[in-house]
DNA sequence: GGCCTTGTTGAATCTCCAA
DNA sequence: ATTGGAGATTCAACAAGGC
């Protein structure tokens, strides 16, 4: 097959099946690839309800993930997001074989929906982190929190040694975003941006090339976008990939009709930090 | 094979292998199951080091969890803590077939431990919670978190009308139990008490039969009969089990020589909800 | 501005019925 | 007896509006 570079398609959002693309890309070329797929509970993306069969979607979600491999540099990261079910068989069923290491984390949030009498209420996800080597790119300074106690004589050190904080634990507190708007501007199942930067920042530096396998509403593009990362990314909804390109050209005071969150840079670090606190 | 009744083995700890027991026991007999099984990653717990090659340690976890389900009564609950990966294995190669629900909840702690600079730093774990039937009996009233708006005028009108607060989240913040002892009296990774009890309290009333599957160093034995449960338990390790007995046998003074947390009733309560309002 | 109240929402769950 | 899908119901969290 002919594969296409990446510089021929750096910073464009295809309106294309994602596994066709990512076959069409040659191997070793990604620094970063973040997946939050359709997790098939059937959700209505704009009048459209997808379901398949179990083992059909752990099927696709496999064959997906195995291109995602492929595509990646030696050094690059993969994460997958996905309710702790389902990512439990991709790593069991292709990734724990196949990757260099796999690591699960896990977002914990809040949660009004799904109350049930006969267990306790389900508000977390999991992301499964995956690498090809033990040489990943991981860029602690980019995503530390705060050491909590500062004033220890071995953290003093530490400090004055350059460092900047701890590494983050492997479980993330954000909160749900809430599908406020009105007119339905939005993609009813956005993963928080502060989250996506964490992962962002702790992968790649400027100039990098990141694979945002679903496009969505945008938001992770965008954020992306702002933080210098060269992104592909591909969204099959018409309705949504029109959005897309359309938050991509405007200017920043557009993008506030869509309610995007303007991230500042330190929130990520500011905001984590106060959790770990408990 | 002749079976030996529940009541012939309540408040028993017996020093014998676990699936040996679990063998003995009949079907449908137990309301709670709960284990925390050795993770199989070279833990050394008093001079023995417990590893066995990870298909090895697959199929005895699901061969453990297949009994425990046998044993379970029909409107019973089961617990297994352990690192995500190796609960992976347990789902997908077992309880996802065998069991009637399977939900995936996450310990999350901080920890100074397992810093890695290829990676987020490893502190949550995964507890497999499964049921036999839909009638799995959850005793929300014993575990509840408070609400975040009780002024709310709808909340009001919940409270009036009997519930004390929301189902808890997937997710539980405890800090872990730290090895402080310097004679080394403690099983080394001792899960949090606050945490078995609101496992035991979401399933359980008094009078029940709790099979604590690994005794350990004595903690959640403790703490059920505290909680006027009845409790069988195994722990193979002779200091651990001779331990166990003591710990029995002593009265409220002598615990302390324990280090024993002296949860009150109300501690679960009041600590979960500080962590929900974040 | 805070404080109280009300509106809205749901990667949820429950119920029912058909196959 | 189980499974599966469509439609009804739930209920706590968060936003927004009013005072």
């Amino acid at each position: 097959m002919q594969k296409v570079s990446f510089t021929k398609l750096k910073n464009k959002v295809l309106c294309e099946d994602i596994i066709a693309v990512l076959k069409s890309l040659p191997d070793n070329s990604m620094d970063m690839i973040y997946g939050d797929p359709d997790y098939n509970v059937g959700i209505n993306y704009s009048g459209m309800k997808y379901k398949m069969a179990w083992d059909e979607y752990i099927d696709w979600y496999t064959e997906l993930t195995k291109e995602c491999m492929r595509v990646m540099k030696k050094d690059g990261n993969g994460f997958m997001i996905n309710y702790p079910k389902q990512n439990s068989y991709l790593r069991v069923k292709y990734l724990d074989d196949n990757a260099y290491a796999v690591h699960d984390y896990s977002w914990i949030y809040n949660s009004n929906v799904g109350h049930s009498p006969k267990r306790f209420t389900t508000a977390h996800r999991s992301i499964l982190h995956f690498t090809k080597s033990k040489d990943n790119n991981f860029y602690k300074d980019q995503v530390v929190a705060p050491y909590k106690n500062p004033e220890d004589r071995r953290i003093k050190q530490r400090i004055a040694d350059g460092h900047k904080g701890r590494m983050p634990y492997s479980w993330f507190y954000f909160d749900l975003v809430k599908n406020v708007s009105k007119d339905k501007t939005f993609h009813s199942c956005q993963i928080p941006l502060p989250l996506f930067e964490l992962l962002l920042k702790s992968s790649t530096k400027e100039k990098n090339n990141v694979f945002i396998l679903f496009g969505g509403s945008g938001s992770e593009i965008m954020s992306a976008l702002r933080l210098n990362r060269d992104i592909l990314s591909c969204e099959l909804n018409k309705k949504y990939h029109r959005m897309i390109l359309d938050r991509i050209d405007s200017n920043d005071e557009q993008l506030d009709k869509y309610r995007l969150v303007n991230t500042k840079e330190e929130e990520l670090i500011i905001k984590q930090p106060a959790l770990a606190g408990i």
